[in-house]
DNA sequence: AGAGGAATATATTTATACAGAATTTCAACA
DNA sequence: TGTTGAAATTCTGTATAAATATATTCCTCT
């Protein structure tokens, strides 16, 4: 019998896809530097894919923004500027808000409990062990808090959206992850910004909840700011 | 000396953009059926290029959310259905209105000047000759219109994420086309349309104008519907 | 005889290796 | 210093081989 590693309806792993997904979680990691020339032969043997999958791969991470194609001319990690962190979080700040009026105008008594659930595993997350596994645990937590608030909108194309900005914010936030070493007063500020939110959110008060969510969305701005100009990014 | 037929900037031709200029312009229009297989034996000869670019043209498309990939099982033009409709339009009201919201706070004079501009040049099509040539230009224009309004928001990133919704609801909007056939009066209703946009836009009133362009975008929903139905698509 | 299911055959996708075209590099020279 | 022109590198596209899925045939069992 053949052993099945892949969950049912889950697309089964090809070279183009494991490369594409190495490729990004790379980038956005900082691995490599934004605008480094991304060569075909180096690629070839980090990623183990011959040149048409590694095509197929780069091409869709010019689609997510993350790389840019010039014919010719091959392949290189997409540039990074102030410019491009104050418009990103600036879009990231009006679509976030956009959402999450929708929500709370759209969303139903199972979106409230889903908000309040991921809250309650979000803010329970100063329990576990050492500090890296709680910076993941707490990053995958909070995600999965701001994910169920804009749920709420109902709009899966609304959500796709904000999915693919949120790719592109992802390469500058991490930045501000390394930076945050994430201290206990930092989380605590954190604990209270978010139970602050699910309680206008469940009072269904939008402008104050449009509100909250921008300042809690635009704090990284300055942190990030500093860390690029101090890699002479402007 | 070399010729440069290309703008500065712009990629060169290659085989891959062109048969994904090709494809998703073919796509749009209804060449291909939704959940039609994208045999690529057929799409070779089509577009004269090999696997190679194809896929990564495919890739691309499927980044698009025009076209769907199922691993190992090849290539399909993605399903349409009155649900997505709906999403789509609905989305894409909200978004464009967000945009609208923008533009008109942070809007200079120059913003001003290209609205009028493109509106003119929108309010003067009836004067052109044949019918087919008229629908060209006059989709044409609409699109510049509306672009111009949407770019006083002064953000790449937004107006980026409105482009790739455009390319979704494109579909569906050629359905509207193909049905409306543009009768003088349907065009003297859209010029009152547009006009009444104009004067709130420029009076800055952010309310009227959301309302209106709302009004604007989702009236060729019900039209659709009912070809969408016609076509036992539900 | 007809339905169900294995076994084979065909078609299709996926990956690689190679050939041709373009670009970049770098040294020689004005 | 700047330019020119080969050599090397790199990108682009095709042909081919391997893996996988789909269709067909044929056999067995009720």
């Amino acid at each position: 019998m053949e052993l099945n590693v892949f969950e049912k309806g889950a697309p089964r792993q090809n070279l183009a896809i494991s490369a594409y997904q190495q490729l990004k979680h790379d980038i956005i990691r900082g691995l490599y530097a934004p605008e480094q020339k991304l060569l075909m032969s180096r690629l070839k043997e980090q990623y183990g894919a011959s040149t048409g999958p590694l095509r197929e791969a780069l091409s869709q991470l010019v689609a997510d923004r993350l790389v840019v194609a010039i014919s010719q001319r091959g392949y290189r990690v997409a540039p990074m500027s102030l410019a491009e962190l104050n418009d990103i979080y600036d879009a990231r700040a009006q679509l976030e808000g956009l959402i999450l009026r929708l929500a709370i105008e759209r969303g139903d008594d199972d979106w409230e409990a889903m908000v309040l659930a991921t809250a309650h595993r979000l803010a329970k997350v100063t329990d576990v062990s050492t500090p890296d596994e709680l910076l993941d645990i707490w990053d995958q937590r909070h995600k999965a808090f701001h994910t169920a608030i804009a749920s709420g909108c109902n709009s899966p194309h609304l959500l796709q959206m904000r999915d693919t900005l949120f790719n592109q914010v992802e390469r500058y936030r991490h930045l501000w992850l390394q930076e945050t070493v994430m201290s206990p007063q930092a989380l605590e500020l954190k604990r209270q910004e978010h139970a602050a939110l699910v309680e206008v959110i469940l009072a269904r008060d939008t402008a104050q909840a449009d509100s909250l969510m921008r300042d809690h969305l635009m704090t990284p701005v300055p942190i990030i700011t500093r860390v690029l100009e101090a890699r002479g990014i402007r």
